[in-house]
DNA sequence: CTAGAATAGCTCTAACTGCAACTATTCGAA
DNA sequence: TTCGAATAGTTGCAGTTAGAGCTATTCTAG
């Protein structure tokens, strides 16, 4: 039993763990299904997240990533045809990521794919709104 | 309520970026404390899982990474003097890999820094726990 | 009106990552 | 025994990442 002496540690680093794994499953998920139409993982999570035309900056929140490397993405699916930068409206600091049609064609096949199988499919709806309540208060500040 | 037409896609996508964020907040915790101890992000994970002396392939398993990762992450420990490639007593293909005194040493102020306070922390322990039999249920193929 | 702070985006760098290809060793079945 | 499959570790590569430093623009307090 010696293995046993911490008491508190283990649990949480192993909860730690398992939200890697998970995190990693789904990005790999994403990968996949991604390649199949020629984009790479971020550039399938970049073109999810455009619901609608917006900044660099909330692109990159919704990607959960640094906005620099949203510029990175974007400069792929721009070269691609996918997407514009269109100037701002209000702010001339800023530009407005738009999908161009192509862009919005081939979103709407990533998304296809995507709803096929998820890796949260073995949760049953109750269960993933559990989950989305405990992670959302995990990441309350 | 043009944009709730969508029913069940956008739930499981927004939990897949809930679950992205997590593990990035987990990584830049663990991250920012490995830095005050001169390492990265992942020799920081590498130094934590070593409970005891294992093979690359292990650590791979347990840090949620590819074996060509943990590679890279053992030659820099190795190169630092915190850990030591010993040749496996069973199997000649393999190798353990073993922490020295000064990885030794490391390791425990780590887990230290680690403790004081986790990303997971705002979750009561049951909250842990309901947590952790979700993610194990995900996971599960 | 005007400086100084804050913000949007870009560039660059060091590091990390998964994956495919490779060598050496082990295992398993004919 | 022996040969093919499986496995451990390594290497190379393209892609990803956070972060610091940069310019241009906007905001804000005086």
């Amino acid at each position: 039993m010696a293995t046993e002496r911490e008491t508190q540690a283990p649990t949480d680093r192993e909860l730690c763990g398992l939200v890697k794994v998970l995190s990693n499953q789904i990005e790999a998920n994403i990968r996949g299904r991604a390649a199949t139409l020629g984009l790479t993982a971020s550039q399938g999570t970049a073109l999810c997240e455009l619901t609608r035309p917006m900044t660099l900056r909330e692109l990159a929140e919704r990607m959960g990533c640094e906005p620099s490397n949203v510029t990175f993405v974007a400069d792929r699916l721009e070269e691609q045809g996918y997407l514009e930068r269109h100037p701002h409206p209000d702010d001339r600091r800023a530009k407005q990521l738009v999908l161009t049609p192509k862009g919005t064609e081939l979103r709407r096949r990533l998304l296809e794919l995507l709803s096929e199988n998820s890796p949260l499919a073995p949760l049953a709806p109750e269960e993933q709104d559990v989950l989305q309540q405990l992670l959302t208060r995990a990441l309350i500040r």
